[in-house]
DNA sequence: GCACGGCTTGGTAGCGCTACCAACATCGTG
DNA sequence: CACGATGTTGGTAGCGCTACCAAGCCGTGC
């Protein structure tokens, strides 16, 4: 007499719940709204496939209750969190907060939340990272790069949900990719310093990731085109980068090669150090030096004199990835799987001799 | 003969998981260490209430099974989530970027989870992510600021679980408070100002958030001290601060008050735009005008002059945060409920009249 | 000899929700 | 009017895990 299931012995066969704070559940709001739980749930994710009447009934019992959904519970039924993971080197870095602010912009108003992680650009931190992100079933990832480990790469590819690559351009994406080519952009950036004139040029840069590496063999690139290139004029170091920093290479740049005409920085934060250190020293930018920066931070154009640098898509390179998640998820699959928002030199009175 | 649990008919009451993508789940990890599904779960979670030999064999077949816990499960049937919700206003602000990267590096040995959101300065934002965050029933809430709404308020209170507020020091915490004193800093800046021999002493700050607003009393408070407070001093906008509203900023508050000789920054940013109009108009610094500047990023010190500033404890404030969260979770309910890491005036050239 | 407490281990019954399927009403078609 | 197609609603059975309780074992004390 017990056992069976009876459909009407609502009362006894709710002891209450023990543990969750007396939260209302959708049994609450099905039994106000007088209707089956499985309808409030529809009427909630899909109100199309709801009468009328009976949705007006339901959205008057959550407002009154104060209904919201549980997540996690919400995850284990369907098995899928409305969960974005997103994995970044550096938060600090505000190359990569542009690019969250981004994503977040874009995922505000919808019912996803995101679940951000950084990797200080180690690749078993990114491992471990996407273990971590993956066994919560996402609903899609977003992740800095294209030089993954062949775990990381797995991890991505088993995943069974969106991946979106960002910040760089490639041939093989995981799944799908948007950013820039860094190549090029250290090329143009090279470039640009030649044929103002500068003949010297350098390469200065901190913390040298792939990316970085890239922007190197662009700015090689040039160089040796122009018939001009000496390792001499490259200097580099892993620690992270920083406004000091850019000072203290610039001094090792010079003391290595006093002849030192221009410099195409790694990032803006370097640039900067070098302005400051050129003024330190009484070096005049741009008559002695030029200075390229790279990623046009606000700053740049402020400053005295106003920086040259290579202008990215930041902010929009993040839009970009969760629209195209959202929409492999909605069941568009974009058929551009690799998009190139591409970047911008701004010139600008530090390399305008 | 169907209905009642036959505890061994383990064949029939599987039929192999139709949503979840296969992995190994807590009773693949108990069947292969050949013990109950409760014994791998203290196992993996209490591992003292487990005795040796057997969390060998269930170790063993975690690993081979490479089994993770589904999180998602775990917060379900626990009532409690192993995550962190954190709430600040802004993740491109360098500021906060900082105190987010104290909480990861201290959560990031630990099992929890991070929900970063950010409210844009809004009140309306902090109440909907408060909502959809409870709504998780995370392990802690570390939100910026003692200013929420009432609305904001209760839902903290009610949250049931700690709850850190940062950035700021007061009488009347929702439960515990890690920051300083933004009036005491405002303050200290002006003064020094003052003892340095500048005279008419400006306040500039963009986005005046309540902290701001606490900042400009306290410049307030030591211009009224040395009786030379003059309404017209001060220029402030609501726009979002940068280092190009920095330049403007100078520039109104020259054309309204030209015999200004000092100024107070609200932030580094501001200061930093501040210099450079003085470089571009031929101002000099500190001779005709000095500058403080607010948080001391990495660039002050090598900024040419280097800009005094009030040094912040940011990634220490992060930090704490997390320590005084994870006492309390672990039930060592710390005694000290508001934590002052106080500031420090970074005197440099733009002051060394 | 047995009651008792401490320790380890396991079974049962959910946590709150949704996938799946079944039931029913309504409608247009042959 | 029978019939399938379509649209709306609900019941059942889990999702993978842990809280709670119970059972078995050991050693101790009377």
């Amino acid at each position: 007499m017990l056992r069976p299931p009876c459909a009407r012995a609502k009362a006894l066969t709710k002891p209450r719940s023990r543990r969750g704070g007396g939260r209302p559940t959708i049994a609450d709001v099905a039994r106000k709204a007088g209707v089956g739980a499985i309808t409030v749930s529809r009427a909630l994710r899909e109100p199309g496939r709801v009468s009328e009447d009976l949705r007006r009934q339901i959205q008057a019992a959550v407002d009154e209750l104060g209904y919201v959904p549980d997540p996690n519970a919400r995850a284990l039924a369907s098995a899928r969190a409305e969960v974005f993971g997103v994995l970044v080197p550096s938060l600090t870095n505000n190359v990569f907060a542009e690019v969250v602010r981004g994503i977040y912009d874009s995922l505000s108003d919808s019912a996803f939340r995101i679940q951000l992680g950084h990797t200080h650009y180690s690749g078993l931190e990114e491992e471990r990272l996407l273990q971590l992100f993956g066994s919560q079933r996402p609903a899609a990832l977003i992740v800095a790069g294209i030089d993954q480990t062949a775990t990381s790469r797995r991890l991505l590819e088993t995943a069974g949900c969106p991946v979106v690559q960002i910040m760089e351009t490639g041939p093989d994406p995981v799944d799908m990719l948007v950013g820039f080519s860094h190549f090029d952009s250290g090329r143009a950036a090279t470039e640009h310093l030649l044929e103002a004139g500068y003949r010297k040029v350098g390469f200065i840069g901190a913390r040298m990731d792939p990316r970085s590496q890239r922007r190197l063999a662009g700015y090689r690139a040039a160089m040796e085109a122009a018939g001009l290139f000496d390792p001499r004029l490259i200097t580099t170091t892993p620690m992270l980068s920083s406004v000091s920093l850019g000072r203290e290479l610039l001094r090792d740049a010079l003391a290595k090669m006093p002849t030192l005409d221009g410099v195409f920085c790694n990032n803006d934060d370097i640039a900067l150090g070098v302005l400051f250190e050129c003024h330190r020293a009484s070096i005049e930018v741009p008559r002695q030096i030029g200075i390229v920066g790279f990623n046009d931070l606000d700053m740049m154009q402020v400053a005295f004199p106003s920086v040259t640098s290579i202008r990215t898509h930041r902010y929009e390179i993040g839009r970009r990835a969760v629209a195209m998640a959202l929409a492999e998820i909605a069941g568009n699959r974009p058929q551009q799987r690799v998009v190139d928002l591409g970047f911008e030199l701004m010139r600008r009175e530090s390399t305008a001799r």
